[in-house]
DNA sequence: GCGAACCTCACCAATATGGGGGAGGTCGGA
DNA sequence: TCCGACCTCCCCCATATTGGTGAGGTTCGC
């Protein structure tokens, strides 16, 4: 129920507090190994998915099942990344499509590594397109399981949410050097031609020609500093440029 | 304090599990209505910005003032949308630039309007690069302003956080025909050209031709419903298809 | 065993894009 | 008052893209 989101276990509570003062990921990591311990799981791991290089993550999952996981790219092919990266709602891992012939090998290496037989994650979006996760998980009964539910499954809602933020903090993403300004036409240029207009229609739409339409075009692209339209087009979505 | 959002008023708490009773965007309304009315704030407003076409909003703002917002089309220049878009934080309007003519003019109406010379926003970032945000404010002295953002600044942002998950239900974004799935080699391809990359050396890095990998362009440009290359990659950042 | 999905490759012609160059007018902030 | 940013428009030429068409092989789930 919702109410319990706002009294949970007190060993949360400060540990969330406590993860305010984590100034980089290995403090971070720390804390959440804390949180995992007190709340009594078997696995507590946040983890960025798309940070379009170096990986972020901060949890208790080992570095042996990490490597494996890596190695094999599992990634590619995670119920639990699919369906978060498409949903809003915490959702449990037994509620997802497992039937895959390599999703069956991720769920059978994942127990050989003893990540836990019941697992929930909490999907979490950033601003531009970030995407990350927390997911706990408990090696137990389904009794055992529905319990620690109901004791402490909205309470990592907010765990969630401060472990991204701080996650951001401690990365700089927020205070960023891509910030891009896009004059009014350039941003309506670009908004268009995202939805698949052809050039003439958005010129016409407009109400100027195509010549001016294509100087806003390469005038956004110069400032987005990609190599062509479509990889402005990309990118402005990506960083929440063109709202569509 | 972090502490405080683990213990906020009961009034919001009653109110957070009430919000899971509302079926519709209107019923919604009601319940942020009371919300705003239990917590003594000028205004309490729900607003996802980039639907894409009809307004989704629900709060206390007066239809005047939406009508006049829109008309004035001030959600182009509006500094809390800009700071929101771009951040995960929640941030005061105070904090905010408001240097700029038309942000001014925003300033004045708002305050010709009466929505309350004190305002926190909470940004809400969702699956598909859904954008959202709840914005409460208040007409008062900078003592009270501070006093009630210590007692209600954190529960908002669960409360915010149940009301976008509401709203995505009742709207039925989840569970969307939208959905669309690219084959490995398809993603592949859409993920190098978002990047910038020439189709010539997007085939160099897949060790196809440039023959194949027009066929997987093609191919994922229907699954996607676009008219055009640009589109379907717009497209595919925007639904998280590919994450870079 | 069969069928759908995926992966692979090729061609022609019309249209679009991009790299360069040129130009002038308006507005708002310092 | 001046300057930078924005808005507007044009040209040439080389390259890339797109709308069509054709084809065959492999894998996996029912």
């Amino acid at each position: 129920m919702l109410l319990e989101i706002l009294s949970p276990d007190d060993a949360v509570a400060a540990a969330i507090e406590d993860m305010d003062g984590a100034r980089s990921i290995p403090e971070l990591e720390t804390r959440i190994a804390q949180v995992r311990d007190e709340i009594r799981a078997t696995h507590l791991l946040y983890h960025w998915v798309n940070t379009g290089g170096e990986l972020v993550g901060a949890g208790t999952y080992t570095h042996a099942w990490r490597a494996h996981y890596m190695a094999e790219n599992f990634q590619a092919v995670d119920p639990v990344i699919r369906a978060a990266s498409q949903g809003f709602h915490a959702f449990e891992w037994a509620h997802l499509d497992w039937s895959g012939k390599r999703a069956q090998k991720l769920a059978a290496d994942a127990q050989r590594f003893s990540l836990g037989n019941n697992g929930l994650t909490i999907p979490i979006h950033g601003p531009r397109a970030q995407f990350a996760h927390l997911t706990v998980t408990l090696e137990g009964s389904q009794e055992d399981w529905d319990l620690f539910k109901d004791r402490t499954g909205r309470a990592l809602i907010l765990l969630g949410h401060f472990v991204n933020r701080k996650v951001l903090e401690v990365c700089g993403y927020l205070d960023t050097s891509e910030e891009v300004s896009l004059s009014p036409r350039e941003t309506d240029a670009l908004k268009y031609l995202a939805m698949g207009i052809s050039r003439a229609r958005v010129a016409d739409q407009l109400g100027i020609s195509e010549h001016t339409l294509r100087v806003y075009i390469e005038s956004a692209r110069h400032k987005l500093g990609a190599a062509n339209t479509t990889g402005a087009i990309a990118k402005a979505v990506r960083l929440g440029l063109i709202l569509t």
